[in-house]
RNA sequence: GCGCCAAUAGCUCAGUUGGAUAGAGCAACGGCCUUCUAAGCCGUAGGUCGCGGGUUCGAAUCCCUCUUGGCGUACCA
């Protein structure tokens, strides 16, 4: 809302320079070229938008005081001037936009659009596909997933309230030589063991295969040959291999569903690679008669990128196995043929940007004109305090170990506060309290950047903290039931936006009527930490309003009426802008 | 070597796309529970925005050099 009033402004600014220019020069011309910044004051004193007019200084040849000065004069003569004040501050014209309309304005919107306040039509239609998680199906979920799931998860909800037709996408790296290492580590050392008989979770049992196959690796050299030859085997559909790798698969998949269903995260649709790299191997076979790609000798067969300053790179292995990238082209065409998108976004991690740049040019060169919608969504490493995560050392944070943890700190938290009662169902809440800090965690970082992961820190609830988040909510959902018992004596009283004169009353209406620009920003960036700010800014503002103001026992029913609907309006916020962050809503915590 | 990305308080991160005195949290120190939940609130201290140059009325933000770190440059994924 804040928005549409910002423009509004512009728009008359704007109309008044130009006015002005021809006035004073007899032409507008030069100040046509030039063009106005909106900004927003940093301190509520000096206004709520800003002009700053130092580019128009020179046309004028006045000083940028000065011309705000006039301006302000000529803007105040006029008499269709939406509400709000001029002010002159320095070599800024800033308008005070009236907090008392805007509240009202606010309220009606808030209590007809709900957990639709905010939403957007700047991607109205646009069909978007997201694809995000990705495992293997050779180990559990790691850190690093949890961090792909939250970004992905979020931006999908994003884009949603943003107007996209958003559809959520998982690949299943199932196929290729590292899912032969467990298979065959399995053969070799797992007596037909199962997670029932182990009493393991199939992701981890899985996973310890994967992992006692790099020990063999070291005693014996042959392992990695053995691994070659049980691909060749399973391309070349030996039933034995198959009916492993089926079982294996299935263990896998259902312990990662788990954790799925624990973290919050669900797909619209799933793809495996081992139902579309054949169809990469043919349109690679394709594009090698269109004289797209050359083969070498030894018949594997290439791209040169010299067209964009890269080396050459195999789409086929000489003993005509597929790749990763035979992989992803394939499965890069089904999908655009299962469901025209506008724009298909991959959520993968940093260190494939040169594997996306290759596979977006190969897809342009086989002549898909919808190459150029595809999108890297390219999120930095997660590391930890003390560096890298390395699984060769065991620093590798599982990511249900983690959980637990978090789980397990949040229920302890909730008993030494005596909360049981209140809260009802503990583990649950403990759980919800845990995905809150964790998504939190893990979005409050812009993507692109490496971020350290401070297991200590994420399980401290003090502070810029998702619990901290979740605590405003549950606070307000406290008041909103105590008022439900006083309710009788103020429905007859309607909201009075003009009663809310307390500074950090008329910065909440401000603030909630700039959410949905959070939410445009964070769409436009691919970028969830721009919600992530704008939760943390509320909340935090929040916070300060009701321990220094009495809400339910202000002095008059009217002001109880006023402040208990800002605070009806805030929690609504709140939870719109949880959803798109993964922070689970409680009534009480 | 080449390419991409990053560098802001002791630590972890914001910084409205070039504007006003660079902000939070953690850690440290000091206050505040007979009060709508103290997972909280208030205060103190902490900065050569990696270095040097350039563009501009104006730079943490844009350009260049350098330094440091990360990632990539596989017939791995």
């Amino acid at each position: 809302m804040m928005r549409q009033i910002r423009q509004q402004w512009k728009e008359l600014v704007e109309r008044e320079i130009l006015l002005y220019a021809k006035e004073l020069l007899g032409t507008d011309d030069p100040v046509r070229e030039l063009s106005i910044a909106v900004q927003t004051p940093p301190k509520p004193e000096l206004g709520d938008i800003a002009f700053p007019l130092f580019v128009f200084a020179k046309v004028f040849r006045t000083a940028p005081n000065a011309l705000a000065e006039v301006l302000r004069i000529r803007l105040g003569a006029r008499t269709d001037l939406p509400e709000g004040d001029l002010l002159v501050a320095g070599p800024y014209l800033n308008v005070k936009v009236d907090v008392i309309s805007l509240a009202g304005h606010l309220q009606q919107a808030v209590q007809a659009q709900g957990s639709g306040f905010g939403r957007n039509q700047t991607m109205a239609g646009k069909r978007v596909m997201v694809e995000f998680s990705c495992p293997n199906t050779n180990k559990p979920l790691h850190l690093g997933h949890l961090r792909n799931d939250s970004i992905g998860e979020s931006i999908s909800a994003i884009l949603k309230a943003n107007g996209a037709i958003v559809r959520k996408v998982n690949l299943i790296n199932n196929r290729g030589v590292h899912i032969c290492k467990s298979m065959l580590a399995y053969q070799k050392y797992g007596n037909g063991e199962t997670p029932e008989s182990a009493g393991i979770k199939g992701d981890h049992l899985v996973g310890k295969y994967y992992v006692r196959f790099a020990q063999w690796e070291k005693e014996d050299p042959t392992a990695m040959g053995q691994a070659q030859e049980m691909l060749r085997k399973w391309e070349d559909g030996d039933p034995e291999v198959l009916s492993l790798w089926r079982t294996m698969n299935q263990w896998t998949l259902e312990g990662v569903s788990q954790t799925y269903a624990k973290t919050g995260i669900s797909f619209d649709q799933y793809y495996y690679e081992s139902d579309t790299y054949m169809f990469g191997k043919d349109n690679v076979l394709k594009g090698l008669e269109q004289g797209v790609f050359y083969r070498e000798e030894d018949g594997s067969v290439w791209i040169d990128l010299a067209e964009i300053n890269l080396d050459k790179k195999v789409l086929l292995r000489k003993d005509g196995t597929s790749l990763y990238l035979t992989q992803d082209i394939g499965t890069a065409i089904a999908r655009h043929t299962d469901w025209p998108f506008d724009s298909l976004i991959y959520v993968v991690a940093s260190e494939q940007m040169y594997h996306f740049k290759v596979l977006f040019h190969v897809l342009q060169r086989l002549g898909h004109p919808w190459a150029k919608d595809l999108h890297h969504l390219s999120y930095g490493m997660v590391n930890l305090p003390e560096g890298k995560m390395k699984s060769r050392e065991g620093t590798v944070v599982d990511a249900d170990d983690l959980f637990a943890q978090l789980s397990l700190l949040a229920v302890e938290e909730i008993r030494s506060k005596d909360r049981e009662d209140d809260v009802g169902d503990v583990a649950a809440t403990g759980e919800a309290v845990a995905l809150g800090a964790l998504n939190y965690y893990l979005l409050q970082t812009n993507p692109t950047k490496d971020m350290v992961f401070n297991p200590a820190e994420s399980i401290s609830f003090s502070g810029n903290t998702g619990p901290y988040l979740q605590y405003m909510g549950a606070r307000i959902s406290s008041m909103l039931r105590k008022y439900e018992s006083m309710r009788e004596a103020h429905d007859d009283i309607s909201f009075d936006g003009a009663l809310l004169k307390i500074e950090e009353e008329r910065e909440l209406v401000k603030l909630i009527a700039r959410y949905g620009e959070s939410v445009e920003e964070a769409g436009r960036d691919l970028n969830p930490s721009a919600v992530a700010t704008y939760l943390y800014e509320l909340s935090r503002l929040f916070s300060k309003y009701y321990h220094d103001h009495q809400i339910l026992k202000a002095e008059t029913p009217q002001l109880v009426k006023a402040r208990i609907s800002l605070c009806a309006m805030v929690l609504q916020v709140l939870k719109n802008a949880y959803s798109l962050v993964g922070i689970p809503f409680l009534e009480s915590m």
